[in-house]
DNA sequence: CCGGAAATGGAGCGGCCTATCCGTTTCATT
DNA sequence: AATGAAACGGATAGGCCGCTCCATTTCCGG
């Protein structure tokens, strides 16, 4: 009796239309905080979904429950990103790729780029664990390069968590001008890390663009 | 007849206690715009002044008037910072110290670095000349500096906009360690636009400080 | 000291947000 | 097919926001 596969508390197997609406308001939400950030409203997210707000809010109890299941893939990303990297042929490749996937990643979706500046998911255990594959394998990652001589012996491990709240700020106010304006800031961050500093940059956008951007950033952000 | 000292349409004295109240506000807007940035609410602005509301929007119909109030003597600052640096003894020291003091200025307010990555301060027209004068002084550091051999000569114009908006990222997302991150993170930038490099770091704060100041940025961004 | 212009402040409107309640519909099992 | 549990979604409560209207109070020049 009551033999039934549960196990954990939230272990029950979802009703099949229930699983369709979750993964509908995933895509949705998916959609909207890759586009607006994670200030995009429940509402929205349920009105995008095609769903009513109660079912959002059934499924999701609280936002980042939501937010850590729809970041859970990119976070994997993430962390195959620094795995790939320490596969690389020299450790300061392997550093210099996954700095450069990690902030491009932050680059295809505002709200991935505010949730690499956040701690604190409560409940989002899996998420954390791929976080922190990611950094362990950063630190190694970085011993290893100042061993070869390439990066700077200063460079600390909270470096990263800094440039990548650097880089979010870029991409947050520079608008439409984000992508192209982060690749050449992380280039320069780059130049900053390496003992040589031979790293080419991408050209600044045209002054006009950049300012364009910061134009369309006013209403999200005050 | 109406011989008014008026002249412009908005030249009219206020009357005393009028005057005084506006003080009230502006005073009461700095301090919130200070710590909690321009997202703080009219309402709470009135309230921290012990002012009505509706005295508030007499006096500062949109919400950009009472943000160039506020912020014209943090934008006559950096003006001056950027003619000081001018005078300096070398254009690479001109150009390094101001690129810390506008960047310092941006740590001690909140506000204040968002207002140097937005455009657009619709009717602020001294303020946007404070702002302009500031940046033309710093095109003729870069030129200076790139011909004393000290400054890479890929360095643009538009890296100074670029840098402030990654500053101001490091800044909200650091919350208490925001400060103390954002002078390292300065200091790595200096490193990157340096033709040798040989900045001084301050050291990064400790992961602890880090983590809990990520956390608290929670509310905020969100 | 007095009268009118200037200034005040709070009630109130409409909008958007999170979150919950509850009557109705849909699914899956027998 | 029947039936009970699961899921649904709209209505709604409660809060904060920007902004306006208007009855009342305060200042200042004659």
């Amino acid at each position: 009796m009551d033999a039934k596969p549960e196990g954990r508390g939230k272990g029950r197997r979802l009703r099949c239309d229930a699983e369709a609406n979750r993964d509908r308001i995933i895509e949705a939400a998916r959609r909207l905080y890759g586009s607006e950030g994670l200030s995009a409203s429940m509402a929205a997210i349920a009105r995008a979904a095609g769903v009513g707000i109660a079912t959002l809010f059934r499924r999701f109890p609280v936002r980042s429950d939501l937010v850590a299941a729809v970041f859970a893939d990119a976070m994997e990303a993430n962390r195959d990103a620094a795995a790939a990297a320490l596969e690389a042929p020299s450790a300061w490749d392997g550093f210099r790729g996954y700095v450069i996937a990690v902030c491009g990643l932050q680059a295809e979706n505002r709200g991935f780029a505010e949730v690499l500046t956040m701690t604190s998911f409560g409940s989002a255990k899996e998420l954390e664990r791929h976080r922190q594959e990611a950094v362990d394998a950063f630190g190694v990652l970085i011993e290893r390069a100042k061993d070869e001589g390439r990066l700077r012996k200063d460079f600390s491990p909270e470096d990263l968590p800094i440039l990548l709240m650097a880089n979010a700020g870029v991409l947050t106010a520079a608008g439409e001008a984000g992508p192209e304006s982060s690749r050449r800031f992380v280039g320069q961050m780059l130049r900053a890390y390496a003992v040589d500093s031979a790293e080419e940059l991408e050209p600044a956008p045209p002054s006009r663009r950049l300012l364009r951007g910061m134009i369309r950033q006013r209403r999200t952000g005050a």
